[in-house]
DNA sequence: GAGTGGTCTAGACCACCAA
DNA sequence: TGGTGGTCTAGACCACTCC
């Protein structure tokens, strides 16, 4: 079953044995897997080896691990959609379903503006900016962590209060109009403190997208960082075929 | 500097530690980190600690290691862009470089079409489907991973040699009409297989569309998984405001 | 208290790279 | 040849869960 001379590692090829069981519906979902002192016995080789290559189905998204308790074989569990190629496909989606989004705030305060983020909004080095942190959530269920930058010209009265709601309501309340928004998407290993307020695992891939919004009239309204929580919700939008 | 009776993990605290030169500075892209041997010796921890920690910024993306070599801050690249809202994004931007997109085909295959393909494709069990792998490339740096199901009553005549160029061109000329495509995107850990396609070390993270493709007409033509290739491209879209 | 996973160690052998 | 990272071991202590 498992060849020590190969040049294969070793938890590699356990991994292998691993999924395949999983794939084949040897073990099905739901299930405990075999601990990591019985697969180290078993295949005679140690715990931590054993440890690497559930670590890495962990990872992939395929076995949850708790202490004392064990490693299980995921559920395939029923995803809420929601569209990525709106801005306010979050708020929609919760509407639709007759809730209200329960933001939470984790950062809110005024900054000069870093060099990198100046050119990005058009401002000068050294102007004030909002620098906001932002959770997202159904029912204590992190969909979104939210990182913004917005220039303190645009929105001079922001309060931490008016980011409890809607944050695009309260701008457009002020009477300024917006526009698209330009996102560029890729897949990230979060920092220690996104999963923690995302109520992920270490090292989990996820969703980051990068977004850089406008007014309607051109001016860059807003620069974010979104970081999409896969575990509970799925992303989708449309591609054009021509 | 490193805290032993910390509940924070040592590895933890390491990363961090080399989190920080690196964003301030103090180790700038393609400077060598400090060996394990020397990190273990530094912080008087063991070596398996050390490189915990160095694995965990591998992932992560901000550096690179080589065996014999020495682990290195990758740098920031230029990457190309590809619209991933348009399903021949990839053709099109190589063609406005004035170059031709170079598929390897990994796998052309007629089969009997799986239970859950044939829910998707809205076809019978056991009839026959087409399935594919192929590398989309650009100067042999791989953009995309590609696998793709299509039934085989649709496309008769299919040859491996059909997908060389653009599969939508060969379909086109056949007089059928492609129309859109619904994307399911997500940050995934792919398997080695594809991350070795890709050129990609283990467990680095990737995006995946999920596509169901259709037909002007309304019928469903393919089902395809896209794996996109973070390290020299990226991926943009537009998002709507209202 | 028994079993689980989480962390850490000190040492070993290997493959690879550069000088 | 010396230094690097890649793998693996046998053992240890801990925190957690469940009974």
């Amino acid at each position: 079953m498992i060849d020590k001379n190969s040049h294969i590692p070793i938890y590699a090829q356990l991994e292998n044995i691993l999924l395949e069981m999983i794939e084949s519906g040897d073990l099905k979902p739901g299930d405990m897997i075999p601990s990591e002192n019985e697969l180290s016995k078993k295949y005679s080789i140690s715990r931590m080896t054993a440890k690497k290559a559930i670590d890495s189905l962990t990872i992939k998204g395929l076995v949850e691990r708790t202490q004392g308790k064990g490693t299980y074989v995921c559920s395939i569990e029923k995803k809420i959609e929601l569209p990525i190629n709106r801005l306010r496909g979050f708020t929609q989606k919760v509407c639709e379903m007759g809730l209200t989004p329960e933001n939470k705030v984790l950062a809110f305060e005024k900054m000069p503006c870093p060099k990198n983020i100046c050119k990005i909004l058009g401002i000068k080095e050294g102007e004030s900016i909002w620098r906001m942190e932002r959770v997202r959530q159904i029912d204590e269920v992190p969909a979104v962590f939210e990182e913004s930058y917005i220039s303190v010209k645009l929105l001079p009265n922001l309060k931490e209060k008016n980011l409890l709601k809607s944050k695009f309501d309260y701008i457009k309340s002020l009477g300024l109009e917006i526009g698209n928004s330009e996102r560029e998407i890729s897949a990230e290993i979060p920092s220690d403190y996104v999963a923690s307020a995302l109520k992920l695992k270490r090292n989990e891939p996820i969703l980051l997208a990068e977004n850089i919004t406008y007014l309607k009239k051109g001016t860059v309204l807003e620069y974010s960082k979104i970081y999409y929580n896969q575990k509970k919700y799925k992303f989708k939008f449309i591609a054009e075929g021509n």
